[in-house]
DNA sequence: CCAATACGCAACCAAATTGTTGCCTATTGC
DNA sequence: GCAATAGGCAACAATTTGGTTGCGTATTGG
C-alpha cells in the first residue's frame, strides 16, 4: 500500500468536520444548540447581525456533516445538536495529545541514552 | 452586557483552530509532525501531489494559529507542533459533550417530574 | 379567513482560499 | 568554487465561501 488508505478517508472525513466547525458563526450555533433543546432558523437568528438566510446556509453545513439534525415542525424547521461527530474529533485530539507526550519522552530517552 | 464578550473572542480564537484544522492537507501535515521531530519543507512535500509552495502557505496558515513553530536552520526552514491549541480546543469538545449529557439529563427529569 | 410568520429557492456579489508558475537569494557539499 | 539544494516572494487564476436581495409557498393564530 502506498499509503494508508483508511487514514486518508479518516483524515478528509475529520477535516470536513473541522471545517464545519472552523467559522465563528457555526461555532456560535452549536453553542446555542448545547442545551439539548430544539430551535428553529428565526429564534436562532436572533442576537444575529447576519441574515436568516445566511444562517440557514450555516445550519446546511452543520446538518451536512452530521453536527445538527432537523426536523420539520409545521412551518418551522427545528434543529438539534448531534455531539457524536464532535465526540470523534474530540478523540482525535487526545489522541494527537498523548502521541505527541510518548514521542517527546521517547526522544528523551534517546538522548539520555546516547549522552 | 449585551453579549459575553469573552465568550465571543473564545469563540472567534476556536474558529480559527477549527478552521486551520480545516484542510485534509494541513491535517496530515499535523499528522507526520506528531512524532515530535523537526521537518523541513521539503521533506513534508514528498509523498505530496501539490507543490512546495503549497505546503509553504499551509505551515504558515498552522504556524500563524500557533500549532506548529519553525526554526531556520541553515537553508533549511525547520517546523516542529505545538500541541497547546489542540489542546485548547480539545479540551472544549469536551466540554461541549459533557455539557449535552447534563442538558439531556435535565430535560429527563424534567419530564419524569411532570409527567 | 387572511395577514403575519416561517421558510425555501435562486441569482448575484465580494472576498478569501487554494493552488500554480516564474524568478530570485542563500546555503551547502563535493 | 560552483552546481545543486532549500526556500522566499510575487503575480496570477480558479474555485469556494459567506453574505445579500428578491420572491414565492406554506402554515398559523387572532
Amino acid at each position: 500500500m502506498k499509503n494508508n488508505n483508511a487514514a486518508v478517508i479518516d483524515t478528509e472525513y475529520r477535516a470536513t468536520i473541522f471545517s464545519a466547525l472552523g467559522d465563528p458563526t457555526r461555532l456560535s450555533l452549536v453553542t446555542k444548540l448545547i442545551d439539548g433543546k430544539s430551535h428553529s432558523i428565526t429564534t436562532l437568528t436572533t442576537d444575529t447581525h447576519i441574515t436568516r438566510q445566511a444562517i440557514t446556509k450555516h445550519l446546511r453545513i452543520l446538518e451536512n456533516v452530521g453536527i445538527v439534525t432537523s426536523i420539520k415542525a409545521g412551518r418551522e424547521s427545528l434543529y438539534v445538536l448531534d455531539p457524536k461527530p464532535l465526540e470523534s474529533v474530540q478523540k482525535y485530539l487526545a489522541i494527537i495529545a498523548n502521541e505527541w507526550d510518548r514521542s517527546l519522552n521517547n526522544l528523551k530517552a534517546f538522548v539520555e541514552k546516547n549522552h
